[in-house]
DNA sequence: TACTGGATTATTTTT
DNA sequence: TAATCCAGTA
């Protein structure tokens, strides 16, 4: 027997359909399309995820074996292999399958770039599984950890050293603050935040101080602030420290100017594959770019529907435009959805069409239609978040929920507020998400600086904060005095206050600034010859920190100690490291701490209701959301409405509803207190995007048929009436309807406003004559008619 | 140097 | 409202 190629072919091809069966067509082909660009479309909940690993995992086992149609030597015994797998099970098809294996990527070339360690982590965990041992030589990291291991080994062509230090946002706001005390910026015209943000973004599209200059035009604050970075960035330099987009903008850099070093990237990795890719930034883009010119085996996922930080330079472009940067591009849409049902999906899709600038996708599911959206409308937000107390409460209680299906989202942090009120209230367990996290809590961050130090002593910014912490007399004064002579000299301050003596200026201060070096001086001898873990314990003593904390406590009748605690735990955190990490040097960790976030780890656990705002929302999915404060003004915010930035505000409500797996509920107050002040507020604009089939409003709303003359939109006139379901009677209670008069046993009498039916009971709004307005339950209320 | 009070000012956040 | 920051005082 001979196998024509087509046979053989077309063989090959059925078995890699049953064994990647599970997948469906679109992301099979995903999977099969190794080679050349490709740009795959993953709308909400399309199983993206999913088709990185196993692509990933194809990629290594099959290599391009479904792109590659040459017959392979042994065709024939292959070929009778195949046929025999062919009804047999998965390990048997693939024993067969991998025999047709061309040319299996190596580990080591493959390049998985995400945004999160946590999605990171969770792409090593399932390659793991998928791959065993194989897995840990892929190269899948964040943009940041992935430029900072090639950053260590080459950065010295660009004149720092590879010991530098990662200043984080604390860091830069302090150096930054600095420099404009010092060059008398006002502050007035030209806060600190704007500066920072303005270098950031002009740091992520590559630009240098002069080219910033060049750009600034005759726009004054974009001239002062390009000023303040030439000093920024030599000061950087000179502390041999990078900011986090240092990191991206250097590795572009450094590609740039050293072909052999990209070339030697370039080489290295014969695939690269970026995941949430209408998150990058324009430089984050261009090191795609660079590293994946040549072969061109780029694969990026993203969802520009679901771009949602361009407010800290990420910009969809990058996802409009990639078949420009590769012309031969192949596009794939996932557009079938696995996460939310009929209802809250077309709602979604209807609000998410409205936006012009996008490729355009329409998801679909296979799952029914499922329940309805519930719009809700309270009288303020403390009724927001009874109401959800409530019906958190009674979904557990029936058994129907359990606490971590449920997660309260809301566009600003600040309305997290009465929500958690209400859950401590009705002892309803909670998480919520943001907040002060344990890095950047004031004593972890004194220990990393004495880390820091010890690892790099020039680092002033970091050198400065511990100069007198715990106190040793070295005063502001003198700390500016060394400050300065440091900038005269073009040295580091550790290296003036190592010759303090030298400096008739510094006075009697001299002498402490000698004992401080020394101090870290002998710290940096005891990490030459300890562990990490030892080293860490010997500076927290030796500093005398330790014993500054206790004493802190005590004056501050902390009997928990609190802080001391932290830093306990931060020494835990040291010795797991040292456990784990291949490589657990002082450089390393303090690596991790800059890079990795403790919100990662976080997570799971607990049967809690999750807190959290829309952004950090990105990527979970819960059985039941509710959206709070969906009001104009607030979602969209008022400056997107006042500054055009409609469009990502409406993606972020896009991203908010494909939240929603059964159940979602929109709130929109009638009056909120928000910064102090009491509002009337009018439902947003996106709700009256969903057309009303999907929708199931407590409330009614008319339309007036002429728009408002002023905002041009059309206006919507609200009143309580009764629900649209028409109430039903519940248990032989009597069911009353809006309108009615009542008497309640405690309450007195009043009237309802609104009458809903909720699981065989009925919710009243009821205002009484006393003036407040309470929402009970029938069953509860026991009502009669006045 | 520690404390007090008045003014100020509030998106979204990962690395 | 609530947190934070700065100036002025003890």
């Amino acid at each position: 027997m001979s196998v024509s190629t087509a046979q053989f072919n077309q063989k090959k091809r059925a078995l890699f359909e049953k064994y990647y069966g599970f997948l469906n067509a679109p992301q099979q082909e995903a999977v099969r399309t190794v080679r050349g660009p490709l740009l795959v479309l993953a709308g909400a909940g399309s199983g993206k995820t999913t088709v990185l690993v196993n692509r990933i995992g194809n990629l290594i086992l099959f290599g391009d074996a479904w792109q590659n149609e040459e017959l392979p030597a042994e065709a024939d015994e292959i070929y009778a292999e195949m046929c025999e797998a062919e009804g047999g099970s998965r390990a048997k098809i693939r024993t067969a399958l991998e025999k047709t294996a061309v040319d299996p990527a190596r580990p080591y070339r493959v390049l998985c770039i995400t945004f999160t360690n946590k999605a990171a982590n969770e792409f090593k965990e399932r390659l793991q599984t998928l791959l065993g041992d194989r897995a840990n030589d892929i190269w899948a990291g964040t943009f940041h950890s992935i430029c900072v291991r090639i950053l260590r080994r080459h950065i010295d062509l660009l004149g720092y050293t590879g010991s530098f230090t990662i200043y984080d946002t604390d860091d830069v706001k302090k150096l930054i603050t600095a420099i404009m005390k010092r060059r008398h910026t006002d502050e007035k015209m030209l806060s600190v935040k704007a500066v920072i943000s303005l270098i950031s973004r002009y740091k992520e599209k590559g630009y240098d101080a002069e080219e910033m200059l060049m750009d600034a035009g005759k726009d004054d604050r974009i001239v002062k602030t390009a000023n303040i970075y030439g000093e920024y960035q030599r000061e950087l330099k000179q502390s041999n420290a990078l900011d986090f987009d240092d990191i991206i903008m250097l590795t572009d850099k450094l590609f740039s100017e050293f072909p052999e070093v990209l070339q030697k990237y370039r080489t290295q990795f014969d695939y690269i594959l970026v995941d949430e890719f209408q998150d990058t930034n324009p430089s984050q883009n261009r090191l795609v770019t660079m590293l994946g010119g040549g072969k061109e085996n780029v694969c990026v996922v993203g969802d520009d529907d679901q771009s949602i930080y361009s407010f800290r330079g990420a910009t969809v472009e990058n996802i409009l435009q990639f078949d420009r940067a590769f012309p031969r591009a192949k596009t794939i849409r996932l557009e079938q959805n696995y996460r939310s049902t009929g209802h809250i999906l077309d709602a979604a899709n209807a609000v998410i069409a409205k936006n012009r600038e996008r490729k355009g996708k329409n998801l679909w599911t296979a799952a029914g239609e499922g329940e309805l959206i519930r719009v809700e409308r309270p009288t303020n937000q403390n009724e927001e978040s009874s109401f959800i107390a409530y019906e958190i409460k009674r979904k557990v209680t029936s058994g129907e929920c359990r606490y971590g299906d449920f997660a309260v989202l809301y566009r600003v942090g600040a309305l997290s507020n009465n929500i958690e009120q209400a859950m401590v209230k009705a002892r309803i367990p909670y998480r919520i998400c943001g907040g002060l996290r344990f890095n950047e809590r004031r004593e972890v961050k004194d220990v990393i600086s004495y880390l820091s130090v010890v690892n790099n002593p020039a680092d002033n910014v970091r050198l400065r904060r511990i100069l007198n912490v715990p106190k040793r007399a070295i005063g502001d004064t003198t700390a500016s005095r060394l400050e300065s002579i440091a900038a005269a000299e073009h040295d580091s301050m550790y290296a003036i206050a190592c010759r303090a003596n030298v400096y008739p200026e510094l006075g009697k201060a001299a002498n402490k600034l000698i004992e401080f070096s020394r101090l870290i001086e002998s710290m940096r001898d005891y990490a030459e010859e300890h562990t990490l873990s030892e080293t860490v314990e010997y500076i927290v003593t030796a500093s005398g920190y330790m014993r500054f904390l206790a004493e802190e406590a005590e004056a501050d009748g902390d009997i928990e100690h609190e802080r001391e605690q932290n830093v306990r735990e931060l020494l835990s955190t040291v010795r797991q490291f040292e456990d784990s990490a291949e490589n657990p040097t002082l450089s390393a960790f303090l690596e991790e701490m800059a890079l990795v976030s403790d919100v990662d780890s976080l997570e799971e656990g607990q049967d809690a209701v999750t807190l959290m705002t829309v952004h950090s929302a990105k990527g979970l999915e819960f059985p039941v959301v509710f959206l709070i404060g969906f009001e104009d003004g607030l979602f969209p915010s008022l400056q997107a409405i006042m500054e055009g930035g409609i469009e990502e505000e409406r993606r972020l409500a896009y991203v908010a509803i494909t939240r929603a797996k059964r159940m979602l509920y929109l709130f929109h107050t009638e009056s909120r207190m928000l910064y102090g002040r009491t509002e009337y507020r009018s439902p947003s604009r996106f709700l009256a995007e969903i057309p009303d089939e999907h929708t199931q409003k407590s409330y009614e709303v008319r339309r007036t048929a002429a728009p408002d003359p002023y905002t041009k939109r059309q206006t919507e006139e609200i009143r309580f009436g009764r629900p649209r379901e028409t109430a039903r009677p519940a248990g032989g209670q009597t069911v009353f309807a809006a309108g009615d008069r009542v008497k309640h046993a405690f309450f007195g009498p009043g009237e309802i406003l609104a009458a809903q039916e909720m699981g065989g009971d009925m919710l009243y709004e009821i205002r009484f004559d006393s003036g407040s307005i309470k929402r009970i339950m029938g069953s509860f209320a026991k009502l009669q008619k006045e």
